[in-house]
DNA sequence: TGTTTATGATACTAAATTTGTATCATTTGT
DNA sequence: ACAAATGATACAAATTTAGTATCATAAACA
């Protein structure tokens, strides 16, 4: 089971190495050179992080994209939210028959107390993290 | 993002039910008709109990499914692990060219508590602990 | 011993999600 | 006006999850 999918993965790479460019503005075509990923899959990346206001894009001539927040701010689980939805259940793990014997909300108790430890967990995993080197 | 897929809340209906049942052993025909699940795919999902050795199969007449393990013993956390496979990263998050100059293997350690924090939570999940009234 | 009633094995199909592609529109600098 | 960038959007392929269908096998029992 994947924690990490692969446009959440693309995404935190893409926002590393717009972090760590020395240009004040870096475009999808050199993001897509050095990273090898698929251009137009990385453009719809992009995008997204773009209207999430994790980047800021820009038009035209020498447009490109820039990190709109520190890079201690910008944090896994956000990225995971983004492109993954919030954790949950498969929906309601006990239904109908079953439910009233069973104490449902026990289970959903718990993955709300998993989700918290994971969210905690992950919150400390910015890309100021990432990129820190030693 | 889904924690727990179908075929994982099937399985952990059924054991719930056949923890339940007054009867030695419980047929799919009669899981069928209270959990309300398709009956072949939930039959698919028995037999892979039953090699996992969660289940024992009697076949024949008067024939079923009866649990192997006393209900603290059958954990969430297998039952998620049969269906859906250990927790995991994409695969390793940074490749080639950005790999050297970021600590991948932080996020890789960072990953392996998420999943000790998330198994030990689910470890405290058991059939027992679902049943439990109250 | 043969029929009924159950599970075992397995191959196939459908649906949903994830991943990737293609195309045209819009904005901006020169 | 043109070139170089992103925006929007519709489509397609691949993978995973969910569900179906069919025949084989084993056990009980008349």
């Amino acid at each position: 089971m994947k924690l990490i999918t692969r446009n959440t993965d693309y995404a935190v790479r893409a926002l590393c190495f717009i972090a760590q460019s020395k240009k004040k503005k870096v475009t999808v075509e050199e993001l897509v050179r050095v990273l090898e990923i698929p251009g137009p899959f990385l453009r719809k990346i992009l995008q997204i992080l773009n209207k999430k206001k994790l980047l800021k894009s820009y038009k035209g001539q020498n447009g490109g994209f820039s990190l709109t927040k520190l890079q201690d701010k910008i944090l896994l689980t956000d990225l995971m939210k983004i492109f993954q939805g919030p954790l949950k259940l498969n929906e309601c793990i006990f239904k109908k028959q079953v439910c009233p014997n069973i104490k449902t909300c026990k289970l959903k108790k718990k993955i709300d107390k998993i989700e918290k430890c994971v969210i905690s967990e992950l919150k400390s995993v910015s890309l100021a993290y990432l990129l820190k080197k030693n």
